[in-house]
DNA sequence: AAAGACATCAACCGCCTGGGA
DNA sequence: CTCCCAGGCGGTTGATGTCTT
């Protein structure tokens, strides 16, 4: 064992990507795709390895990414979802579109792990550190897939507002042979929402946990349909297919972000064309190609996540912007039409730089919008914008031209861009018994509605 | 202003898995 | 069945930026 064979290869660059390296990677993968990732460093020109191209695209150049620090929405997700999940980063990125899951382990490890240590929760159980350390310990899983194993106890989410502690008390039934699930009740930012869970997951073991594990790493591309009996506990809810599914199935499959050939994905017809913005991102061709059929804006569960969506010929779309107070109240979908909304999608899509409600610090949550950036924006800011640097791609312009001409093109994101993001409805099959657990992680989706 | 501590994040490394020969 | 290869994943590292003293 040892090294991937691509790796034993000489004059092979390593480290950071310069700009020129991102642009021709990029460049090549909309043109035809990235196909077999170990032949797309020599096919793109690229002195880099398989791997590490296929990691540059989908940590950084790929284009729904989306950009900015993380939510509190996002942030508590994760953690309910790191409870249920443990270190399945790529499981957990699967539910939080346009993140990655280096993305959230970094997140993790350098931010949330810590704030619940503050908060007296130990992070790899989710249990208190107090019970952790008075022979909790010997619940620790042995390895990484395990850690979450001690669902229980009391899970104190994080909450910037400390004068409104959010707590989610998991009431710790334990689990009888009786009752078939437990219950918790969640109070996050003053909402509070009362949760049913399963104990095939409050009290799974290694073996169950991991079937259903398997079960949802499965039945996350698949679709589901809750049965009378079963949707009891999940009033309220819908399959998380249509919060996400769509472009989950793109996030867990890069593969299916372009295909292997350019036909789908016609960088001079369908991308640019129909008088869409070259830098609106190219999440979904169909969409950009094909007709609107608006439907009325759907209520997401939970009313304070209520976000606006219509579908386009079956494909539900959610606004990428989750509601706030100043965002912009108009955007502009691909063919021209305005739709009303109420967020902004400069705030929560790929060009957001920055979200008010954030885990980071207050500096950085002020950080400004793009349109109020410096003209003097620097390249490396520019090239943080994957769809521009596309663009550039796209129209075989060098980053310089590019980030010569980036100052009279800092306007257009307020009025060319659509922050819509496509979320696929999928034909929906009958539920299967482990998709309960499942459900699960759809119902921590679904309360947190659009992130 | 400088130095050290700390935080963040991009990227690498090594391992695992599945498919094909 | 075994081997090889490519893709994927999670852990870790190192560079860089930011904060604190």
């Amino acid at each position: 064992m040892g090294r991937h064979s691509c790796c034993y290869k000489q004059k092979l660059r390593k480290g950071l990507w310069s700009p020129e390296e991102d642009e021709k990677l990029l460049r090549h993968i909309t043109k035809y795709g990235h196909g077999c990732w170990s032949s797309v460093p020599k096919q793109a020109g690229l002195q880099r390895c398989g791997k590490s191209c296929r990691l540059r695209w989908i940590n950084y150049l790929r284009p729904d990414l989306k950009r900015g620090t993380f939510s509190q929405q996002e942030e508590n997700l994760i953690i309910e979802l790191h409870a249920v999940l443990g270190n399945r980063w790529s499981q957990i990125a699967a539910q939080l579109p346009g993140r990655t899951d280096n993305e959230i382990k970094n997140l993790w490890n350098s931010c949330l792990k810590k704030k619940l240590r503050q908060r007296g929760i130990d992070p790899v159980t989710h249990k208190p550190l107090s019970e952790v350390e008075n022979g909790g310990g010997k619940h620790q899983p042995t390895n990484s897939q395990d850690k979450s194993s001690g669902v229980s106890g009391e899970l104190n989410l994080l909450n910037t507002d400390s004068s409104k502690p959010a707590v989610a008390s998991l009431h710790d039934q334990k689990p009888t042979s009786i009752a078939p699930q437990s219950s918790y009740q969640l109070d996050i930012e003053g909402s509070s929402i009362s949760r049913t869970i399963s104990n095939s997951l409050m009290n799974s073991t290694a073996t169950n946990k991991d079937f259903f594990l398997d079960r949802f790493a499965t039945s996350t591309h698949e679709s589901t349909t809750t049965t009378d009996s079963q949707s009891a506990n999940l009033v309220g809810h819908f399959p998380l297919q249509q919060l996400n599914c769509g472009s989950n199935a793109r996030l867990s499959n890069p593969a299916l972000w372009f295909p292997h050939t350019s036909k789908s994905f016609d960088t001079n017809s369908e991308f640019t064309s129909s008088g869409v913005s070259t830098i609106l991102p190219p999440v979904s061709t169909s969409f950009l190609s094909s007709p609107m059929d608006f439907k009325a804006p759907v209520t997401l569960p939970q009313d304070n996540h209520s976000i606006p969506s219509f579908t386009i010929n079956g494909s539900r779309y959610w606004e990428a912007g989750a509601p706030t107070s100043n965002s912009n109240s108009t955007s502009v979908s691909s063919s021209g039409t305005e739709l009303q909304t109420n967020g902004s999608f400069f705030e929560n899509s790929i060009f957001s730089w920055g979200l008010a409600d954030c885990s980071s610090t207050e500096k950085e949550s002020q950080i400004p919008l793009m349109e109020s950036q410096p003209a003097d924006m620097k390249w490396p800011e520019y090239f943080h914008n994957p769809s521009l640097l596309m663009a550039a791609a796209l129209q075989n312009q060098t980053p310089q031209s590019i980030y010569n001409e980036i100052k009279s093109e800092t306007h257009f994101l307020t009025d060319s861009s659509s922050g819509i993001w496509p979320h696929n409805q999928q034909q929906q099959e009958p539920l299967q018994d482990s998709d309960i657990c499942a459900k699960e992680i759809q119902k921590l989706t679904a309360t947190y509605g659009h992130i």
